[in-house]
DNA sequence: ATATTTGTTAAGGTTAGGTTAAACGTACAA
DNA sequence: TTGTACGTTTAACCTAACCTTAACAAATAT
């Protein structure tokens, strides 16, 4: 099962409300990282893992739509959601245009946030099943999608991945900056345990180190005797 | 893009908003499906495919919470927006956890309704049950049309398709962008999977890359030992 | 110091896929 | 009937992809 909170990114330009929904959430079981203007929040966007986004509308530099629509173009399946001041009509169009997935006019009631939030991350499978339905992730400057078995560094071409190297920087990847037991991989990947299988895996590893090489937030330590970890520096 | 208007089962008791809201979204080229109560609207929905659903929330027999727990048994995917005479708190919750995908409260502007379903549909893509009505697509700079067999590339004469290469170029660009698997194609199309079969198809996709060769944006990538991806660069 | 584990590169074998051409089958026309 | 046209399958050959094993070097543990 996952253990782990759901992440949130949450931009929100008013310091003193976006600090209380912050706290609201964290109550409420989720991981929440605050960006205070859209530029801030793209790239908090890119660093990270969420499950989920909820973006003001209105802000400085950068508004929601903008931003929803450079978040879309990392991540098709992210669910967003705005949040506006305004009931104005356009805005709502302009919001459902951009890709949202939910939309809340404030002042909004946090039940009813929590609520969509809920039904949200159910309805896109994040939830109950996280680990096997989840194929999308953000490496340090990488992109790893194991449904289609890519590797994709800043906007370079993406690299085509094997069964084993993807399936393995999968399982990295779902342990990110934690120990991920060498005796995990071998009977997830290999379903075998033995010298050999083991000494495979060690070649996979080097080469997932070369590919990862291009970025120098990213690197894969060896646990002696234990298995291996995915270190992604700054977050 | 699609031709076939998208097929909408829509449920209101009041009859005379009911063929408003009806004719309304006719106007706007939806087929739509009227059932005067939950009952009504549960067998109309198992006697077709639709593309969303609109529940009334307020009706008599059967409420569109309860109506909408047996969609979702019938069917987990497919859209679902209830519609409410009350902002009350509750019935927003228990719209959630119905498995709503969008509330809208009564009054309502159905401009706004026409963008939700809208951005419903896009979000949903290709992956709508409305599949098996779908018959042209863009695949680039090409026009598939793959009831009349034909693949058009920009002004040029259209090329003729045989049966077996339109059936299979269809189903890739039905998950354009995405993995289509190989097992997929050869249960659809050759209704058989055997070595034969798939070298069979294998020899379609070359076939294939053979006209797309004309486009650079269009390109049919394998996914070794998973299938194909109908790859359109800058959409 | 010695044994064990890990890092890395390269060679080998196996399977999947890319491509072209010939064989096959069916429908239709002469 | 025989021929022709078309779509599809099978064959053949080749390349690319994938995984394992081997070999040796380096790091780590006992």
């Amino acid at each position: 099962m996952d253990t782990v909170n759901k992440k949130i990114l949450l931009v929100e330009d008013d310091p003193n409300f976006g600090i209380v929904l912050k706290d609201y959430l964290a109550m409420n079981d989720f991981d929440v990282v605050l960006a205070k203007n859209g530029m801030e929040g793209f790239e908090k966007f890119k660093k990270d893992n969420f499950d989920v986004c909820i973006l003001d509308v209105m802000m400085p530099y950068k508004d929601g739509f903008t931003l929803a629509k450079e978040i879309r173009e990392k991540n098709e399946h992210i669910p967003i959601v705005f949040l506006t001041a305004k009931t104005m009509k356009e805005d709502v169009l302009k919001g459902y245009k951009a890709g949202a997935d939910d939309y809340l006019n404030k002042p909004f009631d946090s039940e009813v946030l929590l609520m969509k939030l809920k039904a949200i991350l159910q309805r896109k499978g994040t939830n109950g099943l996280a680990d096997s339905k989840k194929f999308e992730f953000k490496i340090g400057n990488f992109q790893l999608n194991s449904k289609l078995r890519f590797l994709k560094f800043k906007e370079e071409e993406a690299i085509k991945l094997s069964p084993k190297e993807n399936e393995l920087l999968r399982l990295l990847a779902l342990h990110e900056n934690d120990l991920m037991p060498r005796e995990l991989a071998l009977t997830k990947i290999w379903r075998d345990d033995n010298y050999f299988t083991s000494r495979s895996m060690d070649v996979y590893i080097a080469k997932l180190r070369k590919y990862l090489k291009k970025d120098e937030l990213v690197e894969i330590l060896n646990i002696h005797g234990e298995g291996f970890r995915l270190v992604v520096k700054n977050d």
